[in-house]
RNA sequence: CGGGGUGUAGCGCAGCUUGGUUAGCGCGCCUGCCUUGGGAGCAGGAGGUCGCGAGUUCAAAUCUCGCCACUCCGACCA
């Protein structure tokens, strides 16, 4: 541990202080920077490319679903956001308002939108006329501001770039199934693409959206025991509908409100795949989105000049199967490079030396493992797509089995306690259902329900960790982020 | 928004207590030589509104006040 310490330089020890680490990580794997907002990043490419491909997985399997990409306005009349009270309520304290503009003072000012219902609500009042123009099935990539109260990068900054689809529906039971189906679409790409295992469920009344009926979303476990939310999806019942007056004439002859749905899934996701797979070393990306899948460092020496010509050549070889760079900067020894893409997360390291070429071998390293392979040159291409479907299926077992070895179970209030504060992790137990449980818990545990698992528990929810009361489920009680 | 911490070169910091004339150090950066299997070496060089604004003073990085940003801890949240 020592000796890794010596290596990479600026980056704090994960148990040290994990805070700082994820920070250091941010900076040395050069994804993020500050901006000259309070509480704003800049996405500097790498981090910017880690979206763009989070962006390529959602999308794929949003359209897959039926879904099509439209885009609605940043500014929201305050009028439109007023009409659903609960909603408003829920958003006001952070909301940004533009009052003035060309000059002159708006006659109505205009927010800045923190989530789109209001203005999508207002659209589809227009569009919906009958039941033959439903369902409506939109998704909309966007970037939405909330003036939170603290900031972190990637987790909770002012402004943020987001995807979220808002749906209208002939029936309640057509659009239950549409929230189930976009929850389990989130649990298909963190898992699949981003490798990180996560619990679906429902939100309790406490935590759900503002305005939804109800709340589902996925929590996933990072490295020092803190859930994270990492994807929701809002049966919004007939709220809206009744609010901005979204009815259809049914084949029945009676006029009907809409049903609709609201999900969304944020560039926090960013900041799960670091807190997730991260090392002391910073970065470990999952090779499905690695903006560089394999680095390839030749190993030159003097009067050896055909090394970098055979790595080159080695490298474009490589391109038919991964994103492939080949580091050829005479300016940093080789021991350098290793350090410098280990910080950046890249999946596959392959280096080529002369004694390398001597065997016709090469060199691999993993960067999830750390382990090193000497592989023949023959058939490199497939060893390394192998490799990297290894990786990524490892990464996701890996993970799965840090949230299983973190996951808990409580009979009693001071077990669950005791768990939180020494422990952290999931831990699981019975709740009877009331909000002032609920509530005492969080404040004098700090944990909150992330969700009640929809996995059922095997032997029923047993008896509420609070007051003892026979439970009505089992949930999930976590530190969150 | 409440409480603590920090702000000096791209990054990390010293200097501030006890005001003083040319503001230092390490890394990084530039040029050259030499090197390259886990962050090499030598030589030369560039880079500063000391977070911003007032005030005290002959004199402010240093003292006072205000503001801003970042960060940690709380309440709010994707």
């Amino acid at each position: 541990m020592a000796k890794d310490k010596e290596f990479v330089k600026e980056i704090t020890p994960q148990s040290q202080d994990f805070s700082q680490w994820y920070l250091d990580v941010i900076r040395k794997a050069d994804l993020a920077d500050y901006a000259p907002v309070r509480g704003c990043i800049v996405f500097k490419p790498d981090g910017y490319e880690l979206w763009e491909r989070c962006q390529a997985g959602l999308d794929r399997r949003f359209k897959a679903t039926g879904h099509r990409n439209a885009y609605f306005p940043l500014f929201i009349p305050e009028s439109l956001l007023l009409k659903e009270v609960e909603h408003v309520e829920g958003f006001n304290p952070e909301l940004p308002w533009v009052t003035e503009a060309g000059g002159e003072k708006l006659t109505e000012r205009l927010a800045v939108r923190p989530t789109s219902e209001t203005v999508i609500g207002e659209m589809y009042h227009r569009w919906v006329q009958s039941y033959r123009d439903l369902p409506i099935l939109i998704n909309q990539w966007a970037n939405v501001v909330r003036w939170e109260k603290r900031t972190l990068p990637f987790l909770r900054t002012t402004e943020f770039l987001w995807q979220e689809g808002h749906t209208a529906h002939r029936t309640e039971a057509e659009a239950r199934e549409e929230v189930m189906r976009m929850l389990d679409v989130y649990r298909d790409f963190i898992e699949t693409d981003l490798a990180i295992p996560v619990i679906p469920g429902r939100k309790s009344e406490s935590e759900k959206f503002a305005g939804a009926v109800e709340t589902y979303s996925i929590e996933g476990l990072m490295k020092d025991g803190k859930a994270l939310q990492a994807g929701t999806s809002h049966f919004l019942g007939q709220n809206f509908s009744h609010v901005f007056d979204i009815q259809f004439l049914d084949d029945d002859g009676q006029r009907k409100y809409v049903w609709t749905t609201s999900w969304g899934m944020s560039t926090r996701v960013i900041g799960a795949t670091i807190m997730v797979h991260g090392d002391d070393r910073g970065l470990v990306l999952p090779p499905r989105v690695a903006p560089l899948q394999v680095v390839v460092v030749p190993i030159l020496k003097k009067g050896q000049d055909d090394v970098l010509t055979r790595a080159q050549a080695i490298a474009d070889g490589l391109r038919g199967v991964a994103r492939v760079r080949l580091d050829d900067r005479a300016e940093y020894s080789p021991g350098w490079k290793f350090n410098d893409w280990e910080m950046r997360g890249v999946p596959l390291r392959v280096e080529i030396g002369p004694k390398d070429l001597e065997k016709n071998q090469a060199v691999i390293a993993r960067r999830d493992t750390g382990e090193k392979l000497f592989v023949s040159l023959e058939g490199l291409d497939a060893t390394v797509s192998n490799l990297l479907e290894t990786i990524q299926k490892e990464m996701y077992e890996r993970a799965k089995a840090f949230m299983a070895g973190s996951t808990r179970q409580a009979e009693t209030f001071e077990q669950l306690a005791d768990i939180i504060e020494n422990q952290r992790g999931f831990v699981r137990a019975g709740w009877c259902g009331d909000a002032a449980c609920e509530a005492e818990i969080k404040e004098q545990t700090k944990a909150t329900i992330r969700n009640i698992p929809l996995e059922l528990p095997k032997q029923g929810p047993g008896r509420c960790v609070k007051c003892g009361h026979e439970a009505k489920h089992e949930v999930l009680f976590a530190r969150a982020y």
